[in-house]
DNA sequence: ATGATGCTTAGACGAAGTCTAACGCCGCCC
DNA sequence: GGGCGGCGTTAGACTTCGTCTAAGCATCAT
């Protein structure tokens, strides 16, 4: 994702433009892949960046309501973000920690159940839990 | 759930038998729900009881290991116990914080993509997001 | 008895994320 | 230009959830 994509985007969901936010989505939004808030914050630092931790979660918090990111929920014990915006399911490798997308066309769903009273849907996370063969 | 059915349980998954695991699974498997380590400690001291946080959640992870109970990811700050140990999926509100159970049946999932290479499936976890209509 | 093993415990510790209060920056008004 | 308001950023304190440590206990085997 180029520059003038991220600015794009920024004006799309009504986010303005800081040189913080741009070096957060710089890195997130470089090509598809699944980062936490540590990764994020030791690419920042390693690439000579001052941002603070603050700032960082702010951001992605930030991103994660308009939409500029998803927050895949697999590990209780931290928060993953996801550059790839568009519908899409995950693998996730329990021995190795490995996140890896399904895209939507891969995985139909069926018959769905119908909503609990009084709510509207708001979206489906799905995670094909698999371990690595030993043999 | 009866304490003869618990006890069935532990001998079944090779799980020892202590008052403090007794106590533990009295609480979270006397009926389907969904708790939260805390819950757990508040509804053993609101009895009574004196069983240690540390071994709340030794306990909360061996039954997890064991399959006497399943862990919810849903919220990536807190983990939740479910005592339902069968397949089913769940409902979450983001507006109660409440869990729901979809039973396996109530949901089909259609054709499944195939697993990474060099890899066994565990399970697939799927959660609706809902929200509370507004009007 | 003695020792080994495994469970429980209080409280220290660690990791992830949030909050606070000060500060900087920018646009607006005069 | 100077002052003001609003928002974003910052360091570091703080909170929360969960794990770890080291001591204490129980159970079992010899
Ligand atoms: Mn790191
Ligand atoms: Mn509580
Ligand atoms: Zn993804
Ligand atoms: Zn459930």
């Amino acid at each position: 994702m180029t520059r003038e994509d991220i600015l794009d985007l920024f004006a799309e969901r009504g986010v303005k433009v800081t040189p913080q936010r741009l070096e957060v989505a710089a890195i997130l939004l470089e090509k598809p892949q699944h980062l936490s808030a540590d990764q994020i914050i030791d690419r920042l630092r390693g690439s000579g960046s001052r941002v603070s931790k603050a700032t960082v979660y702010n951001t992605l918090n930030l991103f994660g309501e308009r939409g500029i990111a998803r927050e895949v929920k697999v590990d209780p014990i931290r928060r993953i973000y996801d550059s790839t915006r568009g519908h899409h399911y995950h693998f996730f490798n329990v021995d190795t920690g490995e996140l890896q997308d399904i895209p939507a066309d891969d995985l139909e769903l069926g018959r769905q159940p119908d909503l609990p009273e009084g709510t509207e849907p708001l979206g489906v996370d799905i995670v094909i839990r698999v371990k690595n063969r030993r043999n």
